[in-house]
DNA sequence: TTATGCTATTTGTATGATTAATAGTTATTT
DNA sequence: AAATAACTATTAATCATACAAATAGCATAA
């Protein structure tokens, strides 16, 4: 059975607050600790980790005397979880579907161009169960998206390179909110089998030039489905 | 004049347990809450701050009788300005320098193609000055690697991409630290004038395959100089 | 006008007490 | 004997209070 994550004080707040921030509900600043403490009903305790963790990701400053300041946009770490998430909820635009595929564009194919290079057995060997779970997804068996989620995990994975792995979590909610926000997707995956062997065989064989390109194309459609004026 | 940034006990201590931790001085956990007072000498508040802090950028997870358990790497948050920095000090080896340079050959030549294509007045502008100090640079009147930094800064911001945008650090350091750790460069950016103002001009024309080329050629010329075996 | 000192405000730090979560152990039940 | 439930000890989570340090804004003096 799954864990229950019960989220504490602290937590709850955090994800309250840098929710809060990112929608822009406070002008520049944040009210102070006090109030925030009163507001929200949390000690003072659980109310200076939270705006800890906010800083740590970027979106906030505190000092004495100025209070705690919303940080320029450009400080925020958008690769963070929580504050992709954050964005995602409050402004799930289709400029920002168009932002995620302006990266993936460039990521993806080279995260298979270097899983060519630098996939070892263990690599090959969860590649290989991603691929069977999208041979299920296109059966029917499966599901499509978590499939689809599976193969790029474990692509990226592959790449012997941690700003890449570190990526996983980002492509994983790119795919997930194209799927939300884009209905024109729903026929599209699962008629990419195909493509998913071909990328599969071409890493097995080491061949990063048919890896890139495969990805490549396969993103290349994906646009011109999805992103239409 | 510029202001000193004096650290305060909470910062200080993140800093020191982050390093810690990313130069692998803890086997799989911190010690206690407790030990950690005792050993560096600050309170509870400050320590229990710090390791939200450390929390919040992936490093470590702390619940009720576990203790501060160390996150498997793939959880750091890699494009965080501490991590990356934390990680350079303490692994400054050519295989990261590799693995900077896989992620660089895919985002600048594409923050150039963005750029051309949603540059505005005032991105120009701040493009035009940062070619300047390149100018000045390039007749010995700036720094040569301030005027690279500067120049790829506005070219990422003028990519009205968020993602890319998030990168200027990503990128800043890793110029930084190619210079540091390669002294075959020393020569090699003073050389490449011709190139940043073909860059720009291709930006003000709008035209993105040019930029794209332009970037992605220098940046091949650098891979050949600086990784090799 | 400029510089300096004062003051009030807000975050930073320290400490103690209590609560909640949980890994490991023991006791109980089947 | 195996599974389950209750117990216990440990550690982080939370709350409360007090004091220290930083600093923006004001007042005062040169």
């Amino acid at each position: 059975m799954a864990q229950i994550p019960t989220l504490n004080i602290t937590q709850n707040l955090t994800h309250t607050l840098g929710l809060a921030i990112v929608r822009g509900d406070f002008e520049t600043a944040l009210p102070s600790e006090a109030e925030i403490c009163e507001h929200y009903g949390v000690s003072r305790s659980s109310t200076r980790e939270a705006v800890k963790m906010l800083s740590a990701k970027g979106l906030i400053r505190s000092r004495p005397k100025q209070g705690i300041r919303i940080q320029p946009e450009r400080n925020w770490n958008m690769f963070d979880t929580d504050v992709l998430k954050w964005t995602l909820v409050s402004k799930p635009t289709m400029g920002l579907l168009r932002e995620f595929f302006e990266m993936r564009i460039v990521t993806d194919p080279q995260a298979a161009s270097l899983a060519a290079i630098h996939a070892d057995e263990s690599n090959i060997a969860k590649l290989e169960a991603a691929l069977q779970r999208v041979r299920d997804a296109d059966a029917g068996l499966d599901d499509s998206l978590e499939a689809d989620i599976a193969f790029f995990t474990s692509l990226f994975e592959s790449t012997g390179n941690r700003f890449f792995v570190q990526l996983i979590e980002f492509v994983s909610t790119a795919l997930r909110v194209t799927v939300r926000y884009s209905s024109r997707l729903q026929g599209f995956n699962t008629s990419q089998l195909a493509m998913y062997e071909a990328v599969f065989d071409a890493i097995v064989q080491g061949n990063s030039m048919a890896a890139f390109s495969l990805i490549r194309n396969m993103l290349d459609d994906m646009m011109k489905t999805v992103l239409v004026d």
